[in-house]
DNA sequence: CACATTCTGAATCATTTGTTTCAAAATGCG
DNA sequence: CGCATTTTGAAACAAATGATTCAGAATGTG
């Protein structure tokens, strides 16, 4: 009977999580917004909702882009540990080439403290990645490629903790090197 | 002749740094500020100018405060180990029990990529930090508490870039052990 | 086709934003 | 004291903000 959403929902998304990611929830007006969807506020409203609400589904589009992204990783025939070492290879690529930082890391540092519903999403987010990277560690430790002295758990945090701060440290310093030798030593400490 | 300036100076600055500290730049208003410093804008914008300039002073003043913070572990007669070990283990503390984060970080990833005045304060007092740890590391090394094997360099970025990581964590999972045990086994590898 | 229903666009809303104005109050110096 | 000078407080500014309104355009179903 009634007439059909004419805009394309999850481009609009998309182009929404990119204003968000480079501005900063704060940082972001609704004609931003707006602006970068190519819809009226209008029509977001009767379709999305708020902004808040807006910025919920982005950063849930950005957890899900990671997260496949994970999934693909894992399907990968390479041995767990290449596995492993190509994952940050990527990430310190993409922390060194982008002048944009990770948004997850950004968001939780400017709103997780403040809804909890952001929170959420990013905890589940931050999961996620541990199990990929205690799966990966352990089954390297399996094919002995990783020391079984080692505790999976505890590298999987160990890691994800040092690539957000090689994050900041390349907003900061904007030193590719400082971040490539951290990645090395890291990986070196790994294969032994 | 004139008439003096009635507030401190440096008190209302503490207090507008709590507040952008808690509230990042773009989520704090000028009433937000003008309220927890107890002045009145137009005194404000007569005595130290506007938004941007009231927090440049504040960042400087939190990094200050850091360094009056690195100065005095520096002159603490403990071994340098033992110095270094101190600075982790309070790291922690802060990070597990305040709700609010360190507001360098925080900085770095709200304005630090749009804000070329802000980035090179924060910049700044990295490469004070990084001093402050590679002193601590050599002279550690010198006196046979840490292996000579180590790269002081590596290991005082490698510090860095975790404990930024440890207050994302904390924001993200709340949970306290991730991060005591984390730095327990940092400062195992350390200490060997 | 015709109609009921929904979506869209432009305009507009009330607040809030960062900032400025200016008269009155305060203060040091002669 | 009295004057020149500066700070203060309340009010107000224009612009931007998040959000809503509503007439008209669009569309699927009967």
């Amino acid at each position: 009977m009634p007439r059909n959403v004419a805009f394309n929902e999850e481009q609009a998304i998309q182009y929404a999580m990119e204003v968000f990611w480079e501005k900063g929830y704060n940082g972001t007006s609704l004609r931003d917004l707006t602006d970068a969807m190519k819809i009226n506020s209008s029509s977001l409203y009767n379709t999305i909702g708020d902004k808040q609400e807006l910025f919920v589904r982005c950063i849930r589009h950005y957890t899900e882009l990671r997260n496949k992204d994970l999934q693909r990783r894992i399907k990968s025939n390479a041995s767990p540990l290449q596995i492993l070492i190509q994952y940050i290879n990527d990430a310190v690529t993409l922390i060194t080439s982008k002048a944009n930082s990770c948004m997850a890391v950004k968001t939780a540092f400017e709103v997780a403290n403040k809804d909890v519903r952001i929170k959420e999403i990013l905890k589940l987010d931050g999961e996620n990645t541990y199990r990929f990277l205690c799966l990966l560690i352990n089954s390297a430790i399996r094919q002995k490629e990783i020391s079984d002295t080692e505790n999976p758990e505890l590298l999987a945090d160990y890691l994800m903790s040092m690539l957000t701060g090689w994050y900041e440290s390349y907003i900061v310093h904007k030193d590719a090197d400082k971040i490539r030798n951290m990645a090395q030593y890291f990986i070196h400490q790994l294969s032994k």
